[in-house]
DNA sequence: TAAGATAAGAGGGACAT
DNA sequence: ATGTCAGTCTTATCTTA
């Protein structure tokens, strides 16, 4: 443990400036692991340039924990005898203390509580870390992704989110986020399968995280899934870029917003199939697609009303192209 | 046999109370 | 805070071409 300690100290050298205004004057929140930008209020944090394993984040927290707790063995013990001390104005036999004492008393009084806090942040994280990396190592999250959990993880816990809910929902939910956000294609349901916690939950607190983490998730488009979609089910370069085409039409008339994407791209390849005669039914092109056939028919209705011609090869060939 | 239709249920957002 | 409403997506089952 204390040689990664050590390797802390290069976590920030890459920012130098807001990516958003350009201003220089960046403000560190060490125990969060995050850094804002005092001129327009910018989180930072994302652009820093972080490889490594998620828990040397976590030693940030633990270096000062340590630095007030002392060692390490006290860290895990921290409870025992400390709770009640310092409670009252009089000494052991009832006898009022004197000012000096007491102000003494008051000071004592705060440190330890200020510890404890810490003390609890530290001890949460560490049972969080541990559920993260038996997560990610089941659904194979690279590490910046698994970075990227820690530090949503971290900042919720900083934000007061957690107390009163599962940590283990937290993480889940933590990576769901993390994997969104680098655009990592996991489905809430993979996730939760590997997770204690059921789905309903880790759903809800996804969305806590987005809306109280104020998280800029990016729009996820249908035509990513396209190409995975298609070699799944092995069609024709020219199908795919087909359904490509038909998307961006589609995008260019308001037909995508507010839709499943996966369902989006599958309807467009199944349309795309029928278009150049290759021969996919509906039942396999949603199971590709991790949809519904329902949703998939639903989705095709929609792209029907709003692109009633063809898309010819010709035509798909200039819409790409005019891009 | 594939495609379409319909029903029922879950879950969440918007909006009002 | 709680309830209602419209809309989405899912699973299951039935009908149609």
């Amino acid at each position: 443990m204390e040689r990664d300690v050590a390797k802390v100290t290069t976590y920030y050298l890459d920012v130098k400036s807001c990516s958003r205004c350009g201003s220089r004057n960046l403000i560190r929140d060490t125990k969060v692991g995050e850094e804002v930008c005092s001129e327009c209020g910018l989180v930072v944090t994302e652009e820093i340039v972080n490889p490594g394993p998620e828990w040397r984040a976590f030693s940030m927290e633990e270096r000062t924990t340590r630095a007030r707790t002392g060692t390490a063995a006290s860290y895990t013990y921290y409870d025992m005898g400390m709770s009640t001390n310092f409670i009252g104005n009089r000494d052991g036999r009832g006898k009022q203390l004197d000012h000096k004492t007491m102000n003494k008393m008051r000071m004592l009084r705060l440190y330890d509580n200020r510890s404890k806090v810490e003390d609890t942040w530290g001890r949460n994280l560490k049972i969080a870390m541990v559920e993260l990396e038996r997560l990610s190592s089941g659904l194979h999250i690279p590490d910046p992704v698994k970075e990227q959990a820690a530090l949503i993880y971290r900042r919720a816990l900083k934000r007061d989110l957690i107390r009163g809910r599962s940590i283990e929902a937290f993480v889940a939910a933590s990576i769901y986020a993390a994997c969104r956000m680098r655009r990592l294609p996991r489905l809430l349901r993979t996730v939760s399968k590997q997770s204690t916690r059921e789905q309903k939950e880790i759903s809800r607190t996804y969305r806590l995280l987005v809306r109280e983490l104020g998280l800029r998730m990016p729009i996820d488009d249908p035509i990513k899934y396209v190409s995975g979609i298609a070699s799944k089910l092995e069609v024709k370069p020219q199908t795919e870029f087909i359904a490509v085409s038909i998307l961006r039409r589609a995008a260019e008339r308001q037909g995508l917003t507010g839709k499943d994407p996966r369902g989006m791209a599958a309807a467009s390849i199944y349309m795309a199939c029928r278009e150049v005669g290759e021969r996919r039914i509906q039942k396999e092109v949603a199971r590709a697609a991790g949809t519904s056939e329902v949703t998939l028919r639903n989705r095709l209705r929609g792209l029907e009303e709003i692109l009633p011609e063809q898309v010819s090869w010709d035509e798909a060939a200039a819409i790409t192209v005019r891009d």
